[in-house]
DNA sequence: GACCGTCACTGAACCGGTAAAGTCCCTATT
DNA sequence: AATAGGGACTTTACCGGTTCAGTGACGGTC
């Protein structure tokens, strides 16, 4: 069984068939004004009976103009998967893309050079006419490449780490503020935070924001771990935080995403600690995996979808043209009381 | 702040600084014989010199070779962002198309009749070299649209599917059949199974092969019931199941994916049932998730980065001619014992 | 020393669109 | 009646690569 020898109908077939030249055609099927109702038709006609679409690499080497959009990520593959975060928010980007009819490049990357490099070839080779930026670094690469390539970017993350870079963010310092406020009007004074990789600035924000807050409302027994966002780190990082004895014990702790208070809930079952009697928990960006949980998962709530449609409809005025007003912050993730946090206490019994 | 006037540089530009023809330029770039070591050499230092990289739109705009293979997604978004699934697999097709340097379209839409749109415009505007396909329901266009295009694929899903297109599958079957042996070895008699969408090919298959090995291990008390794959359709159906009284509650329940059993753990534990004393529960693919509960989920396990890149290596395979062989599975889940498994009965007393 | 074969490279014709300038015709204006 | 203006198309350059039929030089052969 071979493959027909593929008819590869070109803007030339359907100009003949209506009986114009390529020029109309292109002028219909880019709504432009200069043609009759009647031709229109035609030229639509044609197309049709053709089975027509119009060579994407052609048009755009011709009109400059590019309809995919570019994206990398760069974190490892086992913990991608885990991270609801990543396709709910590419799911929100899709949702603007397709009604402008573009597209998504995606790419995972290895490291930020490599990243920086990727951006390089799709700009240069024109396969993309902007991109997002996410999970920004303490010296990160990318603003300085992005810069020298004049590459049109939506930077994914507080402007204090994307450099002077268009920019959508959430506000993580006042989230965490909330968070501890919150947990401290429970009445806990041992508050511990599990948070995600140090390498990610807004992991450092939030650990700024944690310890401020600690050092306002007078809390001693603030401690703070690092890890890698993955299940299993939240889950060492509990336990080594649940271990200690008595007075050291934090009472309540807050983690950067929902994987890892996942991951902290069941350490706790394991430990013999009720949640939330003996210890209250609170995840951050609030997927559905909160309210699978027993008890479920209070958690710092945000509209991620939403979050990356915003991120998208920003890089389309980035690249046409008015960077004006880019950068901007989306709702802060509120505070979604649930199961996991109670006031401290009533579990020292144990 | 105005952008420079973007430089734009061309293979011209690189030929005419390394003294030699476009045609030289492409010769060296596309490691093509004809030219000496010296002038390749000159080459590539005005390319570096230039920062130059191809324009991938002229690219296969003349060679009629395209570096993207595209994936579309027909899922709620919703429930996207939970699935590990997809985004083990996305990261295993990546790591197969970066060693190409072939890029991934990836788009999701909302129903079948709009990714057989979205395929045709890909494969007629040369967007694509190819695709993957995967979720295959009953009665799917996308066969037919792909055979009357003349698109590269791979479908992900087995051959009773897919119909006569290339494919690569897991076996479900066999893997459902293992899941209740293994249930019923460990004595339990009345195994219920929660399953996904119903529209969903792989669930028919899954749910044939169930009923098939209760028939023939005599289980009288096999249950099935469909969901949407949410956690919450997982939650309800585990709780509509476990109220059943006495002798009509299931002992043990196999789930058909991870998120499912994570809900009906704590279904399970809302309801103060003990697992897997009162209850055993077998989740399915098997993703961090499963280790990150209390108890530790049972699964069905398999390799889905893995599966991602062998449908990746086997798409190239479909693009670059011979079909031969193409379609096969990939190795059979295995089972995983963990936490939530056990004999039952042990919990009668409650 | 004429002839042949290679090798290294050039030139020009595409690929399938877009865009800007040009043509033609028809109506309104002076 | 001559002219301007505008709508409806057509013509013709590109866009930035790839491909392939040359071309010239050089070495080897008889």
């Amino acid at each position: 069984m071979t493959t027909p020898p593929a008819p590869r109908v070109t803007i030339k077939d359907v100009a003949a068939r209506a009986g114009v030249s390529k020029g109309a055609v292109s002028l219909a099927f880019n709504q432009r004004p200069g043609l009759s109702e009647a031709t229109r038709d035609r030229i639509f006609a044609a197309a049709r009976e053709l089975g027509w679409a119009p060579n994407s690499s052609a048009r755009s080497l011709s009109s400059r103009r590019v309809d995919a959009v570019g994206l990398a990520i760069c974190r490892p593959a086992r913990l991608l998967g885990l991270e609801p975060f990543y396709m709910e928010f590419v799911s929100g980007v899709e949702s603007v893309l397709t009604e402008r009819s573009c597209s998504l490049l995606l790419r995972l990357v290895r490291n930020l050079e490599e990243e920086a490099g990727l951006l390089d070839t799709w700009w240069k080779g024109k396969q993309v006419g902007g991109s997002i930026l996410v999970d920004f670094h303490a010296d990160d690469p990318r603003p300085a490449a992005v810069e020298r390539l004049g590459l049109p970017v939506v930077a994914v993350g507080h402007p204090s780490l994307t450099g002077s870079l268009p920019s959508v963010w959430t506000d993580d310092a006042t989230a965490v503020t909330e968070a501890v406020r919150y947990l401290a009007a429970l009445g806990h004074r041992r508050i511990a935070r599990v948070g995600g990789a140090a390498a990610f600035g807004h992991t450092s924000i939030r650990t700024a924001a944690f310890d401020e807050a600690a050092r306002a409302l007078e809390l001693a027994g603030a401690r703070q771990v690092a890890t890698d966002f993955s299940g299993e780190a939240g889950a060492r990082a509990t336990r080594s935080l649940l271990s200690a004895t008595g007075a050291d014990r934090p009472t309540a702790i807050v983690y950067d995403n929902d994987i890892m208070a996942v991951a902290g809930l069941s350490v706790a079952a394991e430990m013999g600690l009720r949640v939330p009697a003996d210890v209250s928990l609170l995840a951050w960006d609030d997927s559905q995996l909160c309210r699978l949980t027993h008890p479920t998962l209070s958690a710092m709530s945000h509209d991620v979808h939403g979050f990356g449609a915003e991120v998208a409809r920003t890089l389309f005025e980035v690249i046409t043209g008015g960077e004006g007003g880019g950068s901007h912050p989306v709702p802060t993730p509120v505070l979604t009381p649930r199961g996991s946090t109670a006031p401290p206490g009533r579990g020292n019994h144990m």
